[in-house]
DNA sequence: GTGAAAGCGCTAACAC
DNA sequence: GTGTTAGCGCTTTCAC
């Protein structure tokens, strides 16, 4: 079915067949200018030989690696999956391949990672980082010296980076609305570690609305499911005056479900909820759960666009988020 | 915060800094032998230079690109990003990079994508292919020519190509047993397009647990929602005298949840339903669906091993599926 | 318009 | 044990 492995062929094969200099087939493989037959000369004798320039030999000429990295925290998180799916539509119209890495929100293997792109000499990151402030500084200075054109997506830490995220913080105001709305004032938030930003909006959208803010109201998680389920376990039982919760991601939205299921209080009779992300099964849940739905796949795709973009780069894209009404709110009970 | 942008170095600036050969500094960074003093002397210009090696001139030297491509037909899909995962946490112990594409199940860009893979000199490759028989014979014969170290995932298509794959026979009959058992007469498969393997594995089954298979109740559909939805709706429409449903993947039974919902047909009162794949929502689902799981994450590392495995390797492996019996399925009511 | 030749950073064969 | 050297396949001056 397959014949022998063949020998790879070269541009000096080419040059050959077409009794030209490879200097001239190089030219006419990347539209350079050359007499019309000799460019049908070397053409032929290209597909005749079944000719596939070497991304090895261009690369090392060029000394930059085409391509482009993608860090983010975790795969199987359907956010970031779709974050990812748009990352590789928009670099295949480029025809760009693209690398991924797992970094599980975990800074040391983040700089691993960004270590082994500039072994690589990719020139173009796209990365969720682990962390913001200093930290981020310290990982990520490596990439920028080395002259990575580097787009931070979800997640901004600096300024002299430029970055697509969701507008959280109009997110978390519509979502804050919304359950005030419904009588609620002991509404708790449910964070992933270093999710500084979508916390400070959640306390300030709060304060805004005439709300005390109360400090013990904000849990954290790392972003496992286990860590996420105790999470929510804890605060549940600890917090019983609370009567509303905002999940900061899907996963941590998952853990609360189960979480409020196993400690048998009633979503949404008992506490109201409300999940960043719409992932599909928000609609199959039961109840059908209320989101606030971020543009995950746009996300990728115009992060995708930045760093593939040759010329200067906008700061900041923030893309609007939407708050999807489905079931699991209801008017404050207890 | 960052540095002005710095030259890269090079193996032969660690040489002179060291005061001593090009191949010196090879052999030493590569494990080979040297006196310890010269180790040493080189060791410290390296670190002193912040010198990393370029995997573009090992590259071109070596004729191949490390790191191992990776081919599945959609990330969004909670199966293929575990498996991916799988993939991607033994390439990082290996240290290799991962190189993703999505197919889509279309061939024509799979075809694609292994010729951008040859492009890149990537000698290994795993892949969920699109399609089997004649077809994946067609579009891998050039990676296998070009001497690619093919590991197929999911599917399994040529003999000569070494795969992974889960017990998809075996998981088909262990849930066609339960729902026989549980009274069941009209059973419907819906499958993705090109699932002939399991498709014959129902119908197999069925006709050896003594029930009479019935083509019509069949149902292909593309891997896409609206494909899957469409498919499950005309199903249920057409035949009132189905009363159990195997989903052959999560994308399928979200749709299959969907439509039924839809159409007012009740799960399990009215139609059990079993679906292959133990995605995390299948427990939030209601009712909580009973699954065929597939070892997802463990398919992809024992995939990525067998891709990074110098010498000969296995022609399958086979790993076991297992019934997660919850609350989809009921007795037989009509 | 075209060809010859110089390297990109690295490894491996070979000489010492 | 160590240095010298010849390329890997390609692009890009620089002559012609």
């Amino acid at each position: 079915m397959n014949g022998p492995m063949q020998r790879r062929m070269t541009i000096k094969d080419v040059a050959e067949a077409a009794g030209v200099g490879v200097a001239t087939v190089s030219r006419v493989l990347s539209g350079g200018s050359a007499s019309a037959q000799t460019r049908e000369r070397v053409l032929a004798a290209a597909a005749r030989l079944d000719y596939h320039p070497s991304a090895l030999g261009r690369n090392l000429r060029r000394q930059r690696t085409g391509g482009i990295g993608l860090l983010i925290p975790d795969i199987t998180d359907a956010f970031y999956a779709k974050l990812t799916d748009g990352v590789l539509s928009c670099a295949r119209s480029y025809g760009e391949p693209v690398t991924v890495g797992v970094t599980g929100d975990d800074p040391e293997r983040e700089a691993e990672l960004i270590g082994a792109l500039i072994e690589q000499s990719m020139d173009r990151v796209i990365a969720v980082p682990s962390r913001d402030g200093e930290t981020a500084g310290e990982i990520w200075a490596p990439a920028l010296r080395a002259g990575l054109n580097v787009v931070f997506a979800d997640r901004q830490v600096r300024a002299d980076v430029p970055s697509v995220v969701a507008d959280d913080a109009a997110g978390v105001l519509t979502a804050m609305e919304y359950l005030i709305g419904l009588g609620h004032r002991k509404i708790a938030f449910l964070a992933r570690h270093g999710q500084s930003r979508r916390v400070a909006a959640f306390t300030d959208a709060l304060t805004s609305l005439g709300v005390p803010a109360d400090r013990g109201l904000v849990v954290h998680a790392r972003a496992s499911r286990d860590s996420a389920y105790a999470a929510v376990a804890g605060l549940l039982q600890n917090r019983p005056d609370v009567t509303a919760l905002l999940a900061g991601g899907n996963v941590l939205g998952e853990a609360a479900v189960l979480a409020a299921r196993e400690l048998d209080v009633r979503i949404p009779r008992d506490v109201s909820l409300i999940m960043f992300d719409d992932v599909p099964w928000a609609e199959l849940c039961s109840p059908p759960l209320t989101v606030v739905a971020r543009p995950a796949q746009d996300l990728g795709y115009r992060a995708a666009e930045l760093a593939l973009r040759q010329g200067r780069r906008p700061r900041t894209v923030a893309l609007p988020t939407e708050l999807v009404v489905r079931a699991s709110c209801g008017p404050r009970a207890r």
